[in-house]
DNA sequence: TAACATCAGATTGTTAACAATTCCACGCCT
DNA sequence: AGGCGTGGAATTGTTAACAATCTGATGTTA
């Protein structure tokens, strides 16, 4: 394995996991001395970040750490409701019968983790991921497959936790992910991309009127 | 404007325009000689191209222009279907009757060039592209923007000439692209969306039928 | 003859030094 | 006191040499 990808992995989580935060400035000597390379291989790793969204760079000027505004997080959304949409659609088609049961039994291990510990949003949101990472590893177009697992999903994990404030309850989620999944089982493509584009909607939905709560509560 | 982005330019116009065929490998020390360069700021641009998905990249084997496979033109005809579908839903929302009104002159001008060389399928070509870029130019999603102009229609540009053999004829285009256009108008961005993903959607199925010719062609 | 090991050439990955640009603090002027 | 140049330190962009890996041809052996 290259230089240039272990770096990238360990410089993925460390933004993923808060480590680097959200708009902090990458000194490329420093960094490279942390991870006891030269900056060749820590350029390199940063042009691919680039490429999946989690920094940003400016020439002569540096790379920072992404740090999406309300806005661009609305944008995502939508690019999702669209994205996903279709990822439901193929997954009804091309998902095969034991990645849909084993998706069942994710869903039966979230079920779970919501009643035992009420309230820990953060493995609820960490499970409505999964159900999403899984479902675009099912419908059979990589294009799709790539672009939300390795692009999309990241970026979600990185801002979840900031804006984790209890955007729907889990229960609500949980149902809804049953709904698609029963679709998806139908082989009901129109149906299930019309529930997932419902569901991620709902979670637009709802975060702008979070967005639109904490805007009046600063205006006060 | 530093080196990096000068050769990206330079490369991506070669690629695009067919100076360098796809599949075909990229030597570094060649490459690099031809742009009179190092090939330090030429690794850069081949990374950024690989963001675009116009080059491939297998680690200690080198990059190559990429080739796409029947099957992965289908998977980016299907992930079209989504994005411009929401790119439309969005334009009858956020696009400025400004630009409405530039589109509807863009599309007269298509009618003129049609009628005139007819069969002059590059040029249709050319323009259909121009139709779709312009309303993710204005449906006001920068991801979206971003996605399609700077990645997806790249892509389609340099794969157009090789499957270019009349997927489906200018007029019946052109009067889709009216269609679609005559919804943005109205800003009804339900039926703009619908119609959209039916264009691209006979696009497709057109390409599917074409291969499947092919195929038959080959085992005669 | 076919399969395999081996070695040379070429190609990519990595490093460290050099050049160009930006950033920031300091002092100057109004 | 505040805004504006100026200079130096720090940072990024670029280069060329070095190390590691792959490719392909050659020769050897069963």
């Amino acid at each position: 394995m290259t230089l240039s990808e272990q770096i990238l992995d360990q410089l993925e989580s460390a933004i993923v996991d808060g480590d680097l935060q959200p708009g902090e400035k990458i000194r490329e000597p420093e960094l490279a001395a942390r991870f006891g390379t030269s900056r060749g291989p820590l350029r390199d790793a940063l042009r691919r970040l680039e490429a999946r969204h989690l920094v940003t760079n400016t020439p002569n000027a540096g790379a920072r750490v992404v740090s999406l505004s309300a806005r661009q997080l609305v944008e995502l959304y939508e690019v999702r409701e669209a994205l996903e949409g279709m990822t439901c659609r193929l997954a009804a088609i091309n998902m095969p019968d034991a990645k849909i049961s084993e998706l069942d039994a994710v869903l039966d291990r979230h079920e779970k983790d919501i009643a035992k510990r009420d309230g820990a949003e953060y493995f609820q949101q960490e499970g409505d991921l999964d159900f999403h990472f899984r479902i675009a590893d099912g419908c059979g177009n990589e294009l799709l497959r790539s672009t939300l697992c390795e692009d999309h999903y990241q970026l979600l994990r990185l801002y979840r936790r900031r804006f984790s404030s209890r955007l729907g309850r889990p229960s609500r989620a949980l149902a809804e992910h049953r709904q698609i999944l029963d679709a998806i089982r139908d082989r009901d493509g129109e149906l299930a991309e019309l529930l997932m584009r419902r569901h991620i909607r709902n979670a637009r939905q709802s975060f702008e009127r979070h967005i639109a709560e904490q805007q009046s509560e600063k205006s006060e």
